[in-house]
DNA sequence: TTTTGTGAACGTGTTCACAGCG
DNA sequence: CGCTGTGAACACGTTCACAAAA
């Protein structure tokens, strides 16, 4: 089995959620060309990603929605749940927090820390905000988010790899440097604010490939 | 001058951000190879990119830091403001309304929609949240932003379109249809969620290291 | 000499087109 | 026949390598 694609498995994220949707409409098989053209993409790409993991489909009838469904579900990981520790209890954070989306994709987050006195101890949700320093490997955590502002995000990475996570999701404007072995995300509100911005500069009606239709 | 790849577009965003950092530190000039080791790429990627807007270095001695940064400010089209409108005075509308950054970046909100009868009416910063059909051409609207539930994203879509917005910036996890003339860009938390996860799940041949303390 | 700007080479992801199978 | 799975062709973004300039 190759190397897979960080296209390829955000792709497969997005398929995920229109087979949660084809499946709440009852649908019990889908082809790839309607799996794709609800997705935006081509039904090559579609049986392409797929093909990367198993035969899914059946020829001359089209993947069996449930099952699709649970496989991918199982590639992503998602049948398991993680430990996660968010880092910075202002805006992003707490919004972080109350969102339920969150466990809803295996994710719990079990807690928060912050490095401002004004904010430690007080209640997050079910949780307390703990001082910065006392995340340490006890807390067995999976997964760290860092929504602290870009000046402190490098410095609690270092603290979450030193506890012995395993991946961060990064909302700070500002690159992370971590060992090869922890899987980093950015979530880079920035860059697409920015890209926004250069698109609406741009003085003919832009015909840009990410807006479909 | 050849059409601009959104990967160029993205780094041309972090460049910016690294620019700010080198003159804050006071840098008068910085050559391709240092810009490049700062963001993570490759000295030709930062050239390449430069070039497809001109030529802003000097042979020999590289670029001056505060020209390319403006130049770049002006590329991005930083230098102007836009009016953006917020849908969904939920959890991360909340958040974002309070994001300074925004701001900063050259976004002034100057709207803030809900659909629900509780929330309409409420402070929200500067501003009181609107109910969401009350949102029209006359407010001038250069940006949307959709906060809202995936079930209410299209609908809040048409709706800015409608009003005649340029630009939408989607956090809901659902695909968006848009004309082609309105530049559409996501913020995908769940999708890069979804890629950690699948990250973790692999059996990865180099374990992490262990953690010290 | 240093470092940019850029055509050429390269690699990777996407699309095509069809063989294979139900 | 219809649709999947996949090698081959293609497109596009990245890297190389060097001429040109300071």
């Amino acid at each position: 089995m190759a190397r897979i694609s960080e296209s390829t498995v955000r792709r497969l994220s997005h398929y995920y959620r229109v087979l949660e949707e084809v499946a709440g409409e009852g649908q019990r098989v889908i082809s790839s060309h309607r799996l794709a053209e609800r997705e935006g993409v081509t039904s090559a790409q579609v049986r392409k990603d797929l093909s990367c993991f198993g035969s899914f489909g059946r020829r001359g009838l089209g993947y069996d929605v449930r099952h699709l469904r649970e496989q991918i579900r199982g590639i992503l990981g998602l049948s398991r749940r993680w430990r996660v520790a968010i880092a910075g209890a202002g805006h992003i954070g707490s919004a972080l927090l109350a969102y339920r989306g969150f466990g809803e994709q295996g994710f719990d987050v079990v807690a928060v820390f912050d490095s401002s006195p004004q904010r430690i101890g007080r209640p997050a949700g079910d949780l307390a905000v703990r001082p910065m320093n006392s995340l340490s490997a006890r807390d067995a955590i999976d997964v760290g988010v860092v929504a602290t502002p870009p000046g402190a995000a490098q410095d609690v990475a270092d603290a979450m790899v030193a506890a012995g996570v395993r991946g961060i999701l990064n909302f700070a404007p500002r690159k992370l440097h971590v060992p090869a072995a922890v899987a980093l995300r950015h979530v880079e509100m920035t860059v697409e604010l920015e890209s926004l911005s250069f698109a609406l500069s741009q003085p003919r009606a832009g015909r840009r490939p990410r807006a479909v239709e």
